[in-house]
DNA sequence: ATAACATATCACAATATCATGATATGACAA
DNA sequence: TTGTCATATCATGATATTGTGATATGTTAT
C-alpha cells in the first residue's frame, strides 16, 4: 500500500490503476465536510415515520394541522414537533390562514426524494 | 375537533371540502404503516455524514475498504461498522477478491437519492 | 372580556445512534 | 505454522432523537 512498483512498469496491464492513484483521483471529486453534514441533517429528517406520513400527506395535498392529525391519527403535539422540524428543514413550508396553518411540501425535490425511496423498498 | 357542525351546514361555501371529507379522502391513499417504517429504516441510512461520504465515493467508482478508509482518512472500523449498515440496508453490494471485498452501490435509487438532496441542499 | 379552538413551545424520560477500542476471522506469503 | 494484511464483529460510553404532557400564543366568536 505504501510505494508501489508503478514508476517501472510503464508497461503493466493498465485497466486497473493503484490503490493511491485510485485514492488521489476520487478524494478531491466529493464535496466538503460543511456540506456533508448539511446534506445528512437533511436526510435525517426523511429517517423518520410520522415525519414521512406527514410528507406523504402532502404530497397529495396541502392540508393544516388539524387534518394531519386526524388522518394520521396522531396527537397535535407529535405532529407540532414534527412539523417544526420540516419547517426548519426547508421542507415543509406554511401560510396562515385566520387560526388554521395550510402546510405544503418546499419544491419538487422533496416529493421526488420520497417517491424513489418508496420505489426502492417496494421493488 | 370531535363532532363538528357538518351535518347542519349543507350550504356553506363548497370551493373547499369540510376538513372530514379531506381527511376522508387522503387519509387511504398512503402507504400502511410498515411500509412507513420501512421507509424511514430506509432514509436514516442518508442520515449520516460518514455514510453519505461513502455513499459519495462510491457514486464515481467501486472501491475497496482501504480506499474507502484512505480517501476519507477514516479508521477502518468506523468504515466496517458503517459499510455492514449500509449493507443490511441493501444500499451497498460487495464482492470478495482475495482478502480485499470491492463495494458497490446496490442500484441506481441510491445514487439518485444523493443526488436530488445534494441538489436540493446547494440551492 | 371570556371562551373555544388551532397551533406552537418547553421539558423530559425512554430509546436509538455514534465513533471507537478490543478482538476475531479469513486469505495469502514465508 | 507463523505472520501479516484486509476486513468484520462486539461492547460501550457519549450524544441525539423520540413522543408526549403541560403550557403558551394567537385568532375568532359571543
Amino acid at each position: 500500500m505504501e510505494k508501489n512498483n508503478l514508476e517501472n512498469n510503464e508497461d503493466m496491464c493498465e485497466i486497473f490503476d493503484s490503490h493511491e492513484d485510485v485514492v488521489n483521483r476520487i478524494k478531491h471529486r466529493i464535496p466538503d465536510e460543511a456540506e456533508f453534514t448539511e446534506l445528512s441533517e437533511f436526510f435525517k429528517i426523511f429517517g423518520n415515520p410520522t415525519r414521512l406520513k406527514i410528507i406523504s400527506l402532502l404530497s397529495i395535498e396541502d392540508l393544516c394541522v388539524c387534518d394531519i392529525c386526524e388522518a394520521l391519527d396522531l396527537n397535535q403535539t407529535t405532529v407540532s414537533n414534527q412539523l417544526r422540524i420540516l419547517r426548519a428543514n426547508n421542507i415543509v413550508k406554511y401560510q396562515k390562514e385566520g387560526k388554521m396553518a395550510r402546510y405544503s411540501l418546499t419544491d419538487l425535490h422533496i416529493e421526488m426524494i420520497y417517491k424513489v425511496g418508496l420505489e426502492h423498498i417496494l421493488e
